[in-house]
DNA sequence: GATTTAACTGAACAAACGTTCAAATCAAAG
DNA sequence: CTTTGATTTGAACGTTTGTTCAGTTAAATC
């Protein structure tokens, strides 16, 4: 046997992409095989090898195009150009929202990062450093024009992103709260934590 | 060759599991091997398991063990009986603390709780469940006395540990700021989004 | 000093790992 | 219908994996 009928590669690209991202957030990285990644696929492990160069190859391909993603969506976002306390509010709510709806990549992208060669690590933190600036710039502005008072920039940064974040580790479609709510009731506790 | 001058099982025994603890927080559970633990030992695989039944267990006995501190370190700072606002403030200094104190531990116990089998994640969990609890109970004497204003107890919960934890993603002794100060910020922040 | 017990070595086991590649088969183009 | 190119199989490769165990040596006991 070889070639299988109706075998394409932009169907079996886009389910090796996916049963990667899939098994790499449920078991990580390294628990997982190349085998098991061809068998979630319905396809040898030796046909993987037409879509990826290796296996780390295509961890960072995902984490890659994750962080793409956030920082094009967000650049939309913010070009909106609103005074302070409109933009933490809008950051805010596009952080959880984006976030909730891309569990798996999401998980990957905190868990599997030392899972990168040295070379793939340097690439993927600059891409978070480049978002995590979007939320400091926002309260670095907030504190010059004194709509914000925390102690430190940087920390308030990282603490919020944290906890914003947090939301994945319980935050299900379909649960008691929709995500509006989550959304305002997360604004509620930054604004009160952030706001002069 | 076989018992090596010197050898003992209290010297071993420990040796063993701070080699474990670091690689495993270093790399992952997966991605390390008994003989590159049996390595930092300066040992042979096989004597490792003179001190575990397998691999699996040594991960769990150090999630078990660093759960069992922290209950245990809280219940004495619990112990003090305090009204919910110095509670509160206790409960995130004491977080804080013990947190920073144990990189390698606290990591691994988010990390790897997925590398454990069922039986062992169910008890680990439960652990956990007990410590967030500590917390929901602050919060929720505090909002029945009227002192602390938050939408949703569990919720709030679960967004001060995210944001307190994440003090260990840049931590580091020795930097910029002191333990105390980093204390106080995150006390500040805290505080603002939880007080009425 | 002799004997018992504790600690470790070193080799071995079957299974699983990432990766390569010639051969085979299907899809698309002419 | 023939040819070309895209896609997959299936077997093979050299390593590494967790774990076991008989044999050996040091420490502890008497």
């Amino acid at each position: 046997m070889a070639r299988t009928q109706g075998s394409h590669s932009d169907i079996t690209g886009p389910r090796i992409r996916a049963a990667a991202l899939r098994l790499f957030a449920q078991d990580g990285y390294a628990a997982v095989s190349m085998r098991q990644i061809a068998k979630d696929v319905g396809v040898q492990a030796g046909a993987l090898y037409n879509y990826t160069p290796d296996k780390q190859s295509l961890l960072y391909e995902l984490l890659r195009g994750h962080m793409d993603d956030l920082l094009t969506a967000r650049e939309a976002e913010a070009s909106k150009q609103l005074e302070p306390l409109a933009a933490l509010e809008g950051f805010v709510r596009f952080h959880i929202g984006f976030h909730v709806a891309r569990p798996d990549e999401v998980f990957i992208a905190y868990m599997e990062l030392r899972s990168l060669n040295a070379e793939n690590f340097t690439q993927v933190e600059s891409l978070r450093r480049r978002y995590e600036n979007e939320l400091e710039g926002i309260l670095q502005r907030g504190l010059e024009s004194g709509a914000f008072s925390v102690d430190d920039a940087k920390i308030a940064t990282l603490a919020v992103i944290a906890m914003l974040t947090g939301v994945n580790t319980w935050y299900r479609a379909g649960g008691r709260l929709s995500l509006a709510e989550v959304e305002t009731i997360y604004w509620n506790m930054v604004k009160r934590a952030v706001v002069a």
